[in-house]
DNA sequence: ATTAGGG
DNA sequence: CCCTAAT
């Protein structure tokens, strides 16, 4: 609706003479980028409230086959039809362009080409009208159904659980890092958790960009007009427009291209459920995989062995979990690495704050709805949802866990059984695929089950019970006290790899290290993930070259055993962490040059924008590009306008087309001329005077 | 959080 | 790219 409002205004200026963009509008600009924010939230809010109702839906129909889950994605595609069909769009995009730019891969990349296209529909190749069609108004319903939420928050996190789209979540407890950065979403987000909003916001910027009211009101400048002749000044806008619809629905059918990534991320992965868990299912750790089978296999066939299919399911379940764990990570690192870096010059200890989030989060959860999860605190880790699937008869209590950290396990195991046992049962494995050193604590009801002895009858589970009450723990063993807590990075790490001495091993330096070099791998891994669309942002680190690889989804194969890296490093560091910190969070970033593409796109925005305004910049032409920052295009543009005044033989690098670097030149001065008119603020004649 | 500049 | 000061 605001679009459409927006869009005629922008014909009716357009075909009018238009006032040149103000350089600067501080107030009023800022003052929208509050609105923007909170848009994206109830977006946000949208997302879950679809994940929600997919997930009820996978639940229903999951119950009686689990197999249907995973194929799941008829509900998905039901709902959120406006999602699809901008998501069409976008793709459509996209393929016009591709052959063109193939320097970048995402949906938005080819987005913004596109929309260069358009914009300078003289200068290139034929590209030009594509297509304005993309500008019908993007429907965007951003119905906040808090209170399904909370009616709902037992069905939703069942449905995480069930759809796996825990995955996002899984890979984000592992790192503080990652909660700070707001990569919680998943379950966070869906249960609520107001302390990881912020961060969310952050990541999940505004795909706004397009709307901006200044990119409405703002005309193109003259530089811009007389830059190309036929400009664009309406139409462009236009299709700016369309291009960025597929962000606006970000929330819904996860094709949400722009942000994906990561950012954020966060919403991403649990936006494409049925993807992700398709996806993720692959044959991936089998070692870990076969081992916990003949585990539970023993168990089953001791205790029910009519059931098997379904633990047959669950296996499978725990193939995919830890591909997206890796994924996951990867992804979360990187985009977590840099914010990390940030807190901790300002508080030391931030690590602290983050188990303080995570507590917060507990809490939350806790609160919320007794059942399923339940984060460790001291651990910081490892939640469970457990769900039990409705076996009527028999005795049996059939438990499902997802772990965030631990692959899903399903476990079968006779009333009678005493707790002990069934943590016993949960624990070994879990400890098959962790290779070990955890602890298991139960909880129901939201209280822990300390009594080893009871029997789950006693306890009050019972296989008629609602599942939603019973919720597992994974728990270092060695760790006595959750008060000590080590550095919460720590020790999700730990939990990660091995739980055997959270405390102690786990060193703020290791988790770094481990960041600063998986750092860009997660990334890929993730983007397949998300990736039907993407944004084009990817960093992949392993190819700075830049380009992006299509190959992308390829790589999510990769990895897969739960393993984890962490404990490497953990042993030698720890007890000191202060040394080590520093001088990892001191790396550096890695180089990205800039591809022509890019180029290109921060001419065409600061032509339009001006060279004062770069985050706007960052928004109009980068939002998708999580690792190009306000400041890294500020830059850019300052070499750039270095290069374009030396000889073309100094130059180095990828060569930059001399036409661009004309427009460099002349929108550097045009926006310098405007910046020194309104600037004096002293009149040329009183200056006049005063020098005089 | 952004912007502007120096390094 | 990083780092900082000033907003």
């Amino acid at each position: 609706m605001v679009f459409q409002k927006r869009s005629s205004l922008e014909m009716e200026s357009g075909g009018g003479s238009h006032v040149a963009e103000m350089p600067r509008v501080p107030k009023s600009a800022r003052g929208k980028r509050s609105i923007r924010k909170k848009e994206s939230q109830g977006q946000v809010m949208c997302a879950f409230d679809l994940l929600a109702t997919v997930a009820g839906k996978l639940l229903d129909e999951g119950e009686g086959s689990l197999g249907n889950a995973s194929s799941g994605t008829p509900a998905v595609e039901a709902s959120p039809k406006d999602v699809r069909v901008k998501q069409e769009q976008c793709d459509e995009e996209a393929k016009h362009f591709k052959n063109e730019v193939m320097d970048q891969d995402s949906c938005n990349e080819s987005a913004l080409v596109s929309h260069i296209a358009f914009q300078r529909p003289v200068n290139h190749h034929g590209r030009k009208g594509e297509d304005p069609e993309g500008s019908h108004a993007v429907i965007e319903d951003p119905k906040a159904k808090s209170e399904a939420l909370d009616k709902e928050s037992s069905m939703i996190s069942c449905t995480k659980a069930e759809l796996g789209c825990n995955f996002a979540a899984i890979a984000d407890r592992w790192s503080p890092e990652s909660v700070e950065s707001g990569a919680f979403t998943g379950d966070a987000a869906a249960i609520a958790m107001p302390a990881t909003t912020s961060g969310f916001h952050k990541n999940a910027p505004d795909m706004y960009n397009l709307l901006d009211p200044m990119d409405v009101d703002v005309k193109p400048p003259p530089l811009v007009s007389s830059d190309s002749t036929g400009e664009m000044p309406l139409y462009g806008n236009k299709i700016r427009r369309s291009t960025s619809f597929p962000r606006v629905p970000k929330g819904g059918a996860g094709f949400t291209v722009d942000r994906d990534e990561d950012d954020d991320d966060k919403s991403s992965g649990c936006t494409h459920p049925s993807t992700a868990t398709n996806r993720g299912f692959r044959p991936n750790c089998t070692a870990g995989h076969s081992r916990v089978k003949k585990l539970l296999a023993c168990k089953h066939r001791k205790v029910a062995p009519a059931r098997m299919h379904k633990g047959d399911l669950s296996y499978s379940d725990v193939d995919r979990k830890p591909s997206f764990r890796n994924k996951k990570m990867y992804y979360t690192r990187q985009r977590t690495q840099r914010s990390t870096f940030k807190r901790r010059k300002m508080f030391d200890r931030h690590s602290a704050q983050v188990s303080e989030e995570y507590a917060k989060a507990n809490t939350k959860f806790a609160a919320r709805d007794s059942h399923a999860v339940s984060l460790e605190a001291n651990k910081g880790t490892n939640s469970t949802a457990f769900q039990k699937s409705q076996e009527s008869s028999d005795c049996h209590v059939k438990l499902r866990i997802k772990s965030f950290k631990v692959p899903e396990l399903l476990i079968e195991i006779p009333e009678t059984a005493t707790v002990g046992s069934l943590k016993k049962t949960v624990l070994e494995a879990v400890n098959a695929i962790l290779g070990g050193g955890l602890r298991v604590g139960v909880l129901h009801h939201g209280k822990k089950v300390r009594d080893d002895n009871k029997t789950l009858m006693q306890a009050g589970i019972s296989h008629d019970e609602v599942l939603d009450n019973l919720g597992f723990s994974l728990e270092p063993n060695c760790a006595p006290h959750p008060s000590q807590l080590s550095p919460p990075e720590d020790n999700e790490f730990m939990e990660t790899v091995d739980t055997t001495e959270p405390l102690a091993r786990i060193a703020p330096a290791d988790s770094s290290s481990k960041h600063g070099e998986v750092d860009a791998s997660q990334e890929l891994a993730l983007a397949p993930l998300s990736a039907n669309y993407q944004g084009s942002d990817h960093d992949f680190v392993h190819s700075p070259g830049g380009m992006s690889s299509p190959d992308k989804a390829s790589t999510n194969s990769r990895a897969i055993v739960p393993v984890t890296p962490a404990d490497s490093n953990a042993g030698a560091i720890v007890p000191a962490n202060k040394a080590k910190r520093s001088p990892e969070q001191g790396q550096r970033r890695i180089r990205r040059p800039f591809s022509v593409a890019e180029v290109e796109a921060l001419v065409l925005a600061v032509e339009k924008l001006g060279t004062g305004r770069w985050r706007d910049v960052k928004l109009r032409a980068f939002d998708n590009a999580k690792h190009r920052t306000y400041v890294d295009l500020k830059d850019k543009w300052k070499t750039l306008v270095h290069t374009a005044s030396i000889s073309p033989q100094q130059r180095r690098g990828e060569p930059v087309p001399q036409e661009l670097l004309d427009r460099v030149l002349a929108a550097q001065a045009y926006w310098s001329q405007q910046q020194a008119k309104l600037q004096p603020k002293t009149p040329p004649l009183a200056e006049a005077l005063l020098l005089t």
